[in-house]
DNA sequence: CAAAATGTGGTTTTT
DNA sequence: CCACATTTTG
């Protein structure tokens, strides 16, 4: 252990060392906060604490798993097998099933995805006969995951007069209706959301004294990674543990808390203080990652936000270069002219992989055009995002069939698979299931077992269909009480009559469908495998589906390991590091989001949010912009980030030959309307208009058209997708007439100029 | 009742 | 441009 305190600074050995009480460990970008939390527990290991009672909540399942890793290097894997180590959603789901008597759940209860309450709350919404405009799902749903982050049940909301005010006020009373409904939905089918978890384990550790109290003895020490990017729901569950005793490590940053959209509220960490008496504080100031123009770079930055907590974060590493600009003329020759430079960085200067780069950007819309640009360069890469592997279509199918076998009261499971493989039940009849099972306030599956009690009025051939999957249901409940989650799953998939309706399937999403659906019985069969290992007895596909159902990022190592570029949004990429990156799409209405540019704080997070992407950087940092991009099918115009001007110049590398170095923000809007090329097409003079072009050969050098005058051997001109670049020849007369043009990023290339839209500069 | 055709509308970020 | 919803057709 000695040897380890050792490879620690002062302030980092100070905060590892000490566990009189509270404390939180205000850690700067770099500042090597992981290396403490992992240090931070095998100090209290080593002075005799039990791994299970050690309770360490971390953001992410990644981040959970890494550190778990590091500590087992240190402690052996036996000894960090028993930490209680997780994300808060895994951590207290478990401790729910545990508990589920106390709240009125079954311990088997579903786990609701986001897409889930999301289909819930449309069908609620269509049986109220709302309009869907006025009550948007997207809306009513992120509205009732706040008020659950602050803890306000659907009977608190009916009776808060100030919120039912306010839905008056924005149009939509019957929120606290819809509320109510969903809230029940979710209880008679057994299953809660991502929210749930949290606020039901508030409402155990209120009602519930003696439960509380069992697990405030159990956890001897509690730590929290992230905590600026807690809500209130989870800053509250680690209050009621830890009040008493006070043995609480806190780890946060303020400058990187860009989660609020999720109800995170950085109070949390500002008022920490306030909270513990005799809370200790530290700083970990000095960054290790990054060169120091990037630390400097990011501290100028951020030093424009209004709230904050003052620090100095610090390198001592070298200068390092400067961080670059690249302003492009569209979002394609943005994509090219990143794939240039990573090809260009890895044949000069340090030898770097291709793993080496990361390529950020706001949106996950953004990654397309730039995995075109990286495969025609032959550039290996990996994304991290996007629709995840449990939320494809086939998979979240077959998952579905799990959930009714393990809690057939899952109602979206049971309308997500009655109908698939089709069999002949269709929309009418689901929808007088759900109509009798809401007027007799029973889940669909209690009806499905008696459907003439319930007055459902159904022809025999229709009843004889229910009856059917009723029983290949109850089958698999029955075989589910034997085999193993492997066996089960393999089962499921055979009896249903997917795999043979996916087989059927011969196209080429057909085929990946029936691949998917293989590699998810494998991932079964992994697991239980593992579980085996462990030591279980019999694995369950319950076991299997408790923990599926919060996995997200679960790109397994086969993927990690290889050398490829990485890209990703921002946030996936808090936390982690790389000797390069490129932060894209610098643009105002895009970073930041048009939908944050009027609300003063929403901007500060989105400069939090670049602040982050920025210290992702040890030796190379560099931002991109476009002036067009394609948006809604159509290019259009953009300007450079506010947040580019908030960097101070000394930091920052900017060509002057694409960008007056001085002015980047307003002056290219003059030179926009000069071109063309950034009109609608609509506005383009007609094709027949500019072909009207004598024999020109390379020789003459002759004018092409008259509605572009100076098109000539030589001249300048601007492409809308390929930039800028030089006539080298122009050949051809008429409709045909073509030119050849050297593009800066792209090379040479034959345009039609019937089709090209080519400016003269 | 299911598959195909045609509208429509809409975009942040994620446990 | 693309995912989704509704309408049309078989």
């Amino acid at each position: 252990m000695e040897e380890y305190l050792n490879q620690l600074n002062e302030n980092q050995r100070e905060a590892v060392m000490f566990c009189e009480g509270a404390s939180l460990v205000v850690a700067g970008a770099g500042s090597g906060k992981t290396r403490v939390l992992t240090y931070k527990i095998a100090w209290l290991l080593q002075q005799g604490l039990p791994p299970q009672s050690i309770l360490a909540l971390t953001f992410t399942n990644k981040a959970a798993r890494e550190m778990k890793e590091r500590i087992a290097a240190i402690t052996g894997e036996q000894v960090a097998r028993r930490l209680w180590m997780g994300t808060f959603h895994s951590i207290f789901s478990r401790i729910l099933r545990y508990e589920a008597e106390y709240i009125g759940y079954p311990s088997n209860f579903t786990i609701y995805d986001a897409s889930d309450s999301k289909s819930l709350l449309k069908a609620i919404i269509k049986e109220m006969q709302l309009d869907d405009k006025v009550y948007r799902p997207g809306m009513v749903q992120s509205r009732i995951s706040n008020a659950k982050n602050a803890l306000i049940t659907w009977k608190a909301y009916e009776q808060n007069k100030e919120l039912v005010e306010s839905d008056i006020n924005a149009k939509i009373p019957l929120l606290r209706e819809i509320y109510k409904r969903y809230q029940s939905r979710c209880q008679q089918s057994g299953a809660m959301d991502f929210d749930d978890l949290l606020l039901q384990t508030n409402i155990l550790f209120r009602d519930h004294p003696a439960i509380l109290e069992k697990y405030r003895r159990h956890f001897q020490y509690v730590l929290v990674d992230e905590y600026q990017d807690t809500n209130f729901a989870q800053h509250l569950i680690v209050q009621r543990l830890c009040e008493e005793h006070g043995r609480i490590c806190v780890v946060g940053d303020d400058a990187q808390s860009i989660y609020s959209f999720r109800g995170a509220n950085i109070d949390n960490i500002l008022q920490f203080k306030n909270i513990y008496q005799g809370c200790r504080i530290f700083k970990l100031e000095r960054n290790y990652r990054s060169t120091q123009n990037i630390v400097n770079a990011a501290n100028s930055l951020i030093d424009k936000n209004k709230e904050q907590i003052r620090k100095t974060v610090y390198s001592e590493n070298e200068e390092g270069n400067k961080v670059a600009v690249i302003a492009s003329y569209s979002d394609y020759e943005e994509a090219y002219a990143v794939a240039a430079r990573i090809s260009e960085m890895r044949m000069n200067g340090p030898k770097y992989d291709y793993a080496d780069f990361a390529i950020l950007y706001r949106t996950n819309a953004q990654s397309r055009i730039l995995e075109e640009a990286l495969r025609k360069r032959n550039i290996p890469y990996k994304i991290y995002g996007g629709l995840s592997f449990y939320q494809r279509k086939e998979i979240k199918d077959v998952i579905s069939y799990f959930r009714l076998i393990i809690n057939p009261h899952d109602e979206e499971a049971l309308k997500r698979v009655i109908n698939y493989p089709t069999r002949g039940i269709g929309d009418t009849t689901v929808n007088k299931l759900v109509a009798a099972a809401s007027q007799h306030n029973v889940s669909m599956w209690t009806v499905l077992q008696a459907p003439l009690e319930y007055t459902v009025s159904i022809n025999s051939g229709t009843s004889n269909k229910l009856t059917a999957f009723r029983e290949l249901i109850e089958g698999f409940i029955e075989q589910d009480k034997t085999l193993s989650a492997e066996d089960m799953a393999a089962l499921v998939v055979k009896q249903s009559g997917i795999i043979n309706n996916l087989l059927q399937d011969r196209s080429v999403e057909g085929v990946s469908k029936t691949e998917n659906v293989q590699e998810l019985l494998k991932g079964v069969a992994e697991y239980c495998e593992i579980r085996k290992e462990e030591g279980a007895e019999q694995v369950t596909l319950a076991g299997f589906l408790a923990e599926v159902a919060l996995l997200t990022d679960q790109d397994n190592d086969k993927e990690e390991q290889a050398n490829k570029v990485t890209m990703m949004t921002v946030h996936a990429a808090k936390g982690l590091e790389f000797r390069n990156v490129f932060v894209v799409g610098l643009e105002e209405d895009l970073f930041p989001s048009q939908l944050s540019k009027d609300n003063p704080r929403a901007v500060e997070e989105e400069r939090r949010l670049f602040y982050v992407a920025i210290t992702r950087a040890e030796q190379n940092c560099i931002l991109t912009y476009a002036k067009s991009r394609y948006r809604n099918g159509q290019s259009s115009i953009c300007s450079p980030s506010r947040f580019l001007k908030d960097i101070d110049g000394r930091y920052l590398d900017i060509p002057s030959s694409s960008v007056n170095s001085f002015d980047i923000f307003a002056s290219m809007r003059d030179k926009y309307q000069q071109h063309p090329a950034f009109t609608s097409p609509f506005q383009q003079p007609q094709p027949s208009h500019l072909t009207k072009i004598e024999s020109a050969t390379i020789s003459t050098s002759s004018v092409a058209n008259i509605d572009l005058p100076g098109l000539v051997v030589g001249a300048k001109v601007r492409h809308d997708r390929f930039g800028e670049g030089e006539v080298m020849a122009i050949e051809g007369t008429g409709g045909n007439a073509k030119a050849s043009v050297d593009f800066v990023h792209f090379g040479q290339k034959q345009l039609l100029l019937k089709f090209a839209k080519l400016t003269v500069l």
